[in-house]
DNA sequence: CGTGTTTTGCAAGTCGTTTGTAAATCGCGT
DNA sequence: ACGCGATTTACAAACGACTTGCAAAACACG
């Protein structure tokens, strides 16, 4: 039943081969050709979503209306460089500990949450000096 | 020079008169007719723009891949209901502290962030069970 | 080999935002 | 009161990015 799919299975290898936080879906595009595989734009785009509901891929909002994706590892928060729009993980959670306190605060339930740090990374400050 | 606008003044009226912190734009073409105030999508679309610009008015990031907008009060987070798609404000800053401790993990000049809780509210939680 | 199901590619559709453009509106000097 | 030039507005068309429909290709299996 289960036929090979070389998209899937490229799609997956490229996001898990990386260390990158803000695969657009071009950029994974991008990286199967580069890699010999050839696909389409609606096949990257499904592969994405079967691995998302799989759970190995992960949606990372970057608020600048694209979706984007990386591989899943442990939970972490995201950087993003305001000028060259470089993304680095923020190991650790600075907001684990707030979560009673936003429960009492608000009444709501809270299960989860989305933290996104901006700034400019080490080159962009040099640069900009 | 700068003549009256009755869309703009509508527009920040709306905003202002209201705690709503996830006015898109189309609601809020909707509270203007309501007001009885006709206009154009896009003449609200500009109204924001231009108060966003000003300042008086910030854009909030729901993940809904809608352009949402507020009325700037003070800094705070949100919460939003998964189920009801309710926001409401969280009091306090649950990140003010982690600041130095990301940029010396990263590498980055923190400038700011963006915070978004996600849950279930009151309602919702009762309605569920 | 057929058969039935799964994957792909291509093209078209959708959603929400953004922009081009020309007409209406208003402040202001005369 | 009138005309001029700048500003606002509406309407429609353009856009960017994602989503879906559908038929053709690719397999596993009997």
């Amino acid at each position: 039943m289960a036929r090979p799919s070389h998209v899937r299975d490229a799609v997956r290898e490229a996001l898990t081969d990386s260390s990158r936080h803000d695969w657009a879906i071009d950029d994974v595009l991008g990286e199967l050709r580069a890699r010999g595989v050839p696909a389409d734009f609606s096949s990257v785009f499904r592969a994405l979503a079967y691995w998302e509901r799989e759970g190995l891929v992960a949606r990372v909002e970057l608020g600048d209306g694209k979706a984007r994706f990386e591989a899943v590892h442990g939970h972490h928060e995201h950087v993003r460089c305001e000028s060259c729009g470089a993304v680095a993980a923020v190991p650790g959670c600075p907001v684990e500990t707030a979560r009673s306190q936003v429960e009492r605060a608000t009444g709501f339930a809270i299960t989860g949450h989305r933290l996104l740090f901006s700034g400019l990374c080490g080159d962009c400050r040099e640069a900009g000096a």
